[in-house]
RNA sequence: GCCCGCGUGGUGAAAUGGUAGACACAGGGGACUUAAAAUCCCCAGGCCGGAAGGUCGUGCCGGUUCAAGUCCGGCCGCGGGCACCA
């Protein structure tokens, strides 16, 4: 055979699948199917390492279970509507329909040379319009089914660009581009009623049993289901209509602590206060400043007395001041809340800065109960009673006080327990050129009006600029002009976007009928649904996938998934990221310099270990006496190199390895061995030139095998063919178990130890032979090219990407005789060998009988003997 | 602040409660070679010992068990998620 050629043999067999239509899937009745998923790229141009792990893992999934006997559907495609195609506009001309599809023709080029098993007849991209139009269409029947809806809400508002902002936007108050301090502005926007799926979004995340725990978790929190009481207060010096002021609590047990009411600068009595100058101001300011996580953080309390009271509700004549306060939301609870400063850090903090009483419900265990008796003169039965407990004369506690207090509350009539949750209608409106516009028309005569479906895709215009800020379909002379769906007249169209959020919501079901006519085709839905493994990074633990159940749900709902679907993917796998190290000097002026991999020498004595700057031959260990004083000298040439573990690769950091460099040196498959083996799947591996190198290295070594067979005379007998045929079945069973678990890395370590055996084995050609073909199919999923070849090259049937998956014959995995170690009170002393199936009795005899048992127990009695069969003995003295 | 996860050799890591460190990287020694590369073989957790062997060892302290990296309790450290959510 001669040499390993990667560049030869990997376009081979792309080439001969592609022929033979391998990867082609296909509805076969007959079969079970399996429908694997990679999270679809954004079209950035480069793909990069972790596309290489993320999309190599399920391309074993997937060619396993080919082999396995399914009809597989593994499809690929892109999310490809979004900002940076538009900043690339802006910043360097061109129009982001050009650079998308421009990027997408380079990372399919870039895609194909990894050998994955991927349908590309499905391919399809986000911003097709053959897409976006049946996503128009979708978004039509959810309106009409009444899971849309329009209201004013308040956003980031960047007001130079004239865009709205993600909060991911806004640093430091400012907007990310235009550096200006951003707004926030009432806008109305477009809502998907997510909202409403509260409950249920929460309760099936239990039959979710193959997501990561993590990943379930993460959301019930993101939902944030809570339990607390909402009653009115009564107010005293309000506005007419504001009689009553509704707050909600999740420690109604506190309610004896209050010490004040707060509302939300949102809050419609604060609006219906703004005649007055100073409470407009004062709205003014809180409103001020964006909400992302930092400001949020660090902005200060501010509040505002209104000189409105309220009543307690337990005690009519107890009054508390009502504050406008910047601290409190409109969108959660009821915009309003009462505070208690003794029990709440917030609340604590807004009562020190403005001199409001802090008065504890809880003291300590034996405590005098000070505090309590001087904050309030005179003491009422009621509320000692209350701050006693509710149910008895005991003080309460945690859940219980809290389900006391709701009781109470109940009884008297003054509030009733409700549940509330965190999670937030999906706004979905974007004032943004590249995305998939919203297909309604604002007409004078009938409002917002839906498009005809007929009249789909309301597609993007081609002719727009992108010299000025906001939206250049705002600006566009004829785009905007339509007749109204409805009676005919002049009308607009409508002109924001919708969040990209939504294109990857649902491309999973479409690949199912990629071309239909239809967003989907229930035949070919109810076929391949559900996602049997989907696989992606951690980071959309949240968002993505929580949009996507619910717009799985909404699409039973409105007749474009079958009920099956309602949870549209089984399993779920995140994968860790590709990491390498960072190499970095510092300059005169003490600032970083990094450097690439390619310009550093690693240098690696003993236990030491050296990075160089430029290309350094190691010291001579003759001629280097001194270690420490050979690296001195280097660091005083400024040329020794910090090193950075385990970083993400980043351009700044120039700590990026490009996959194209990797498969140009050695080969697709080398890059995909190398990134599924070492680190367990779901943790970060990180990338390094030895690794790679070594992987390289082994799969020359397995090639070899091939031709050590080939100079073995035909029929020649052997020693040792059970053990080769032994090893054999245990690495089938063991690589199985290992891909089927997602242990990929165990599944390799199994691979070197079935390579090792085979190198060291003198058994027979047949059996070698034999053992060299289960091999390559075993390896065939991490490295497909090297396996189709060996297999060929070995009289192998066809292709081995259509061979069946081979099967271990369990009278093969296991041995006749067992080594059993021999404890004596817990420490292994001493080890024997028996036959698998001896009674434990024997075994006993076995042991006791054994030098070393003997000499370890030196007369002493044994006060008990353990035998676990196949496993170990214990003795105890 | 609330919620969650993880701590094992020089490194990445293995280990249904049952021989801790499989497999690999880096390292050391050797074979082959004029030499190098490549390849192959051997060694390799710490300490004591020439070896046989002994002894300690999975972040720390304690517990359960014949037996604990694994289970339980408490600390320490690292990482992640959420967050003026009332």
């Amino acid at each position: 055979m001669s040499r390993y050629d990667p560049a030869n043999i990997e376009p081979k067999w792309q080439k001969a699948w592609d022929e033979a239509g391998t990867f082609r899937a296909v509805r076969d009745p007959a079969k079970p199917k399996y429908y694997v998923l990679e999270m679809f790229p954004y079209p950035s141009g480069r793909i990069h390492m972790g596309h290489v792990r993320n999309y190599t893992m399920g391309d074993v999934v997937a060619r396993t279970k080919a082999a396995q006997g399914f009809s597989v559907l593994h499809p690929m495609g892109w999310d490809a509507f979004g900002m940076p195609a538009e900043n690339a506009a802006m910043e360097r001309g061109g129009h982001p329909k050009d650079w998308t599809y421009g990027n997408i023709a380079d990372m399919r080029a870039q895609m194909k040379p990894l050998g994955l098993s991927i349908d590309w007849s499905r391919e399809f991209a986000t911003c097709d319009p053959d897409y976006y139009g049946q996503q128009q269409a979708m978004f039509i029947d959810f309106l009409e089914a009444g899971l849309v809806y329009r209201k004013a809400a308040v956003v980031n508002w960047d007001p130079v660009d004239m865009t709205v902002l993600a909060n991911e936007q806004v640093i430091d108050g400012k907007g990310w581009r235009s550096g200006a301090p951003v707004e926030r502005r009432e806008l109305t926007q477009w809502f998907f009623r997510i909202s409403d799926y509260s409950e249920e979004l929460l309760e099936a995340l239990d039959g979710l049993t193959n997501w990561p725990e993590k990943v379930r978790l993460m959301q019930a929190n993101w939902i944030g289901k809570s339990r607390g009481l909402q009653f009115a207060f009564d107010t005293v010096g309000a506005p007419e209509g504001f009689e009553k002021l509704e707050v909600y609590t999740t420690r109604p047990d506190t309610l004896m602590g209050a010490s004040f009411a707060a509302i939300s600068p949102d809050h419609p009595l604060a609006k219906a206060l703004e005649g007055d100058p100073k409470v407009a101001a004062f709205v003014a300011e809180a409103r001020r400043g964006g909400t992302s996580a930092e400001e949020i953080e660090t902005a200060e309390k501010i509040g505002f007395d209104t000189g409105i009271k309220v009543k307690h509700p337990l005690d009519p004549s107890w009054e508390l001041p009502v504050w406008i306060a910047n601290f409190i939301l409109m969108d959660y609870g009821t915009g309003a809340i009462f505070g208690c400063p003794a029990h709440d850090q917030r609340d604590f903090e807004f009562a020190t800065k403005y001199a409001l009483p802090i008065k504890s419900v809880y003291v300590a265990e034996g405590a005098e109960d000070t505090r309590l008796s001087e904050a309030y003169v005179p003491m009422k039965s009621e509320r000692v009673h209350y701050v006693r407990g509710f149910a008895g004369g005991k003080l309460q506690t945690g859940d219980e006080a809290i389900t006391a207090a709701i009781a109470h509350a109940e009884a008297k009539g003054y509030g009733a327990g409700v549940t509330k949750y965190r999670l937030r209608d999906w706004g979905i409106s974007r004032q943004r050129y590249w995305g998939c516009p919203i297909p309604v028309v604002h007409c004078e005569a009938c409002g917002i009006v839906p498009e005809k479906k007929e009249n789909l895709p309301v597609e993007l215009p081609y002719d727009v600029s992108f010299d000025k800020p906001g939206n250049p379909l705002d600006r566009h002379p004829t785009w905007r002009d339509c007749a109204c769906p409805k009676c005919g007249a002049r009308a607009k169209r409508e002109t924001d976007t919708m969040d990209t959020f939504v294109d990857s919501s649902w491309y999973f079901a479409r690949f199912t009928a990629p071309h239909a006519k239809t967003p989907t085709v229930m035949a070919d839905a109810d076929y391949w649904m559900n996602v049997d493994q989907y696989i992606g990074g951690i980071e959309h633990a949240i968002l993505h996938l929580l949009y996507s159940r619910f717009f799985a749900r909404a699409m039973m709902q409105t007749g474009h998934l079958p009920k099956k679907a309602i949870e549209p993917f089984n399993a779920l796998f995140t994968q860790g990221m590709v990491t390498h190290e960072i190499y970095k000097t510092t300059d005169a002026a003490g600032r970083p310099v990094y450097h690439l991999p390619e310009d550093v020498t690693v240098l690696a004595m003993a236990d030491r270990r050296f990075v160089v700057l430029g290309d350094v031959p190691p010291p001579e260990p003759d001629t280097i006496p001194d270690i420490d004083a050979w690296a001195q000298d280097l660091a005083d040439a400024g040329m020794l190199v910090d090193v950075i573990p385990s970083a993400k690769m980043s351009k700044s950091k120039k700590n990026v390895v490009d996959p194209m460099n990797i498969i140009a040196q050695y080969g697709a498959d080398t890059a995909r061995w190398f990134v599924m083996s070492d680190s367990p799947p779901e943790r970060d591996v990180e990338w390094t030139a030895a690794g790679a190198e070594a992987a390289f290295k082994h799969l020359n070594r397995v090639w070899m095998l091939c031709d050590r067979i080939a100079s073995l005379p035909e029929g020649k007998p052997g020693t040792g063919d059970e053990d080769l045929m032994r090893a054999t079945h245990r690495a089938i069973a063991d690589v199985t178990k290992g891909i089927e678990g997602f242990a990929f890395n165990k599944a390799i370590a199994k691979l070197y130890e079935l390579a090792n055996a085979i190198q060291r084995s003198d058994a027979s050609k047949a059996t070698q032979r034999q053992a060299v073909m289960v091999l390559a199919q075993l390896m065939a999923p991490m490295t497909p090219h090297l396996a189709e070849d060996i297999w060929a090259h070995q009289g192998g049937e066809g292709l081995v990407a259509n061979a069946p998956w081979p099967k271990a014959d369990p009278a093969m995995l296991e041995d006749d005789t067992v080594t059993l170690p021999i404890q004596i009170n817990g420490k292994r002393r001493a080890e024997i060998s028996v036959p698998k199936d001896m009674p434990p009795a024997e075994v006993e005899k076995i042991a006791l009988a054994d030098e070393a048992v003997i000499r370890f127990l030196a007369g002493q009695p044994v006060k008990k003997l353990i035998v676990v069969p196949g496993r170990i003995v214990n003795v105890v003295i």
